[in-house]
DNA sequence: GCGCGCATTTCCTGCGCTGTAGATCGAGCG
DNA sequence: CGCTCGATCTACAGCGCAGGAAATGCGCGC
């Protein structure tokens, strides 16, 4: 039988001070004498003392712990993001717990509203199927931060890249590559799910600035942005009687898959078919060939979205929601130039 | 301002009845009359009641967490297996706290003496680089699951496969491709670090057994098990006077990094050299070509390890530490065999 | 109609910590 | 040398919940 774990006042009885001492010191309370306080230091070393944090947890108020809810944490970008978050968040001492939603908005129901079986400081959110309507009448006030799209209306604090743009700018580098043919892959039945809405519509506006209409048959529904959706859909539209000479995919899974087929059925790219995706996972850069992608600047989204719960944490709860811009660049690799 | 988060006094002053009795509702008691479990249960709702974990973890001595400790989470083996971890603990209805420890000892130190700034019901850990003699002294009682490499010594439970044995099988499987110039890409230099020392033992056997000397020149050491390493790691073996006809990589990642730079230098895989690794990240099924590869039964590791720690939970702390072997099957793609 | 025994509910304590208020100490000053 | 004031420390309450003992209610048998 171990000893149990000790307490406060067990090291405050071996150190000759009150047990409030003992926690001022723990907590770097500045106003301790340096004699007592190294007493008090002996005496935690000496007992291997740990606080007990759920019981710091219910005097405090404040549990130390942030949500992090994505979609799914198998996919690349969002264990990759989250890897960005609990860094940031390791500099406020927070840490972070995460929390798959699917993208279901009854599962990013329950996030916001704070139905998760544990307590949290604060929610930092990567949006998916929640409109901001849903937002409005949240039932829990924990501080929330969303990421993933730009929305024009302005209910929590977000952080996000401009995905219109990014997909215009893509779209743009297909056509000054001298493609004309230009097929998209990602687009969900659900209007609410912003990605894909959004990303299309900078892929029309391209098109439209080019001159070229939008064909229905280079306009193809997936039902996950996984890779084997991918490849599904790149296999329909290699069967169209005129096949596109590009395709711009609206995450990198599903420009990943769309080339596995590609290379399986032995189309070449890009001298067939141009290839783009966005989010430029880890992955993207060692494909064969690499995939030009839009690449969000990660690492600023995590630590934006971090330090705006920083502020509301630290009492600024009235101020109206802020919405912080991260920046994208066209990474442009050998999937659509050769150069 | 909203109203304050409400007590379980707060719903059973509603509901009429006492604070015990919400409790009991809220924890399925079963010496409940349905007609007090209504009248409870409508109170709860009218409140948007929650429970204040911290609170019930104070109350209870259980905090309804598990950690998962892995060496990092953007490694896509290591997020596949935290999303199964985290299904499998969903069933005991534990929450799950990712921690990452880049490997280090010092890292891995601190999580099984549980020196993490929370307080866990039990611990998965994926050990990298801590040896049984450094888990024999641990300073903490809480339940301790291991998974990674199966290890001779017994100071823990742990959930692994057979690297030795995978290893071999592999190894052997290229060699029945009609191989014989075989190089190794991922030893380690520190020789705690079991994963690479016991792969290595795999290879080393499965070459004895076909009268195949090892050659210094086809083991090359990384830094770490990224794509990166195993890029320039395939460029020193393709400088060899006599370069090898297959690499074993030692995990996909290696792998990966190692066909990217074959693609882009124009070696064919696998006609001149054959390749395979270990993990089964989703990602090398849809490498070009696909990736030949050992495929640990994931899913049961994790759902073992976690039953494993709800064993121990449920009060059975004296039993000697039980080792669970999970299996493998090698998923042969077209990395290595064109069939 | 009464009592017994079990099912159900209540009462009350304490989990380990932090916040607040107030006690104590010590230095500087008149 | 006594007093004031700020720096430092202590005492104590209470955060919200669950456990266990005790109280109550209820059904049933005689």
């Amino acid at each position: 039988m171990p000893p149990a774990r000790p307490r406060l006042s067990d090291v405050a009885a071996l150190a000759g001070v009150s047990q409030k001492t003992v926690s001022n010191v723990i907590n770097d309370y500045p106003h301790v004498t340096e004699r007592t306080r190294l007493k008090v230091e002996a005496a935690l070393r000496e007992l291997n003392y740990r606080v007990n944090i759920p019981a710091r947890s219910l005097a405090s108020g404040r549990t130390g712990f942030i949500a992090l809810a994505v979609p799914s944490l198998d996919n690349p970008y969002f264990s990759e993001l989250a890897v960005h978050v609990m860094a940031a968040a390791a500099a406020y001492r927070w840490t972070v717990l995460i929390e798959q939603t699917g993208g279901s908005p009854d599962a990013e129901t329950l996030v916001v509203d704070g139905a998760m079986p544990y307590l949290v400081d604060g929610i930092v959110l990567h949006l998916r199927s929640l409109t901001p309507a849903d937002l409005r009448n949240r039932s829990d006030s924990t501080p929330l931060v969303l990421i993933g799209e730009k929305t024009p209306h302005h209910i929590a604090d977000y952080v996000a890249g401009d995905s219109v743009q990014a997909a215009y700018d893509l779209t743009t580098h297909l056509l000054r590559t001298g493609r004309t043919r230009v097929a998209v892959i990602g687009i969900e039945r659900d209007t609410r799910f912003a990605t894909s809405t959004l990303r299309f519509e900078g892929y029309r506006r391209a098109l439209a600035d080019a001159g070229i209409d939008v064909r229905d048959d280079y306009v193809v529904p997936v039902e996950r942005f996984q890779r084997e959706n991918g490849a599904i859909a790149m296999g329909s539209l290699l069967a169209l009687p005129e096949p596109p000479d590009a395709v711009l995919c609206f995450n990198d899974l599903l420009a990943l898959g769309a080339l596995s087929h590609l290379n399986t059925v032995g189309v070449a790219v890009p001298r067939d078919v141009a290839l783009a995706g966005f989010d430029d996972i880890d992955e993207s850069a060692y494909s064969s060939p690499p995939l030009t992608t839009i690449a969000w600047d990660t690492k600023a989204i995590a630590e934006r979205a971090v330090a705006l719960l920083a502020e509301r944490l630290s009492g600024d709860s009235d101020s109206p929601p802020r919405e912080i811009s991260v920046d994208y660049t066209v990474v442009q690799r050998q999937s659509t130039t050769l150069s």
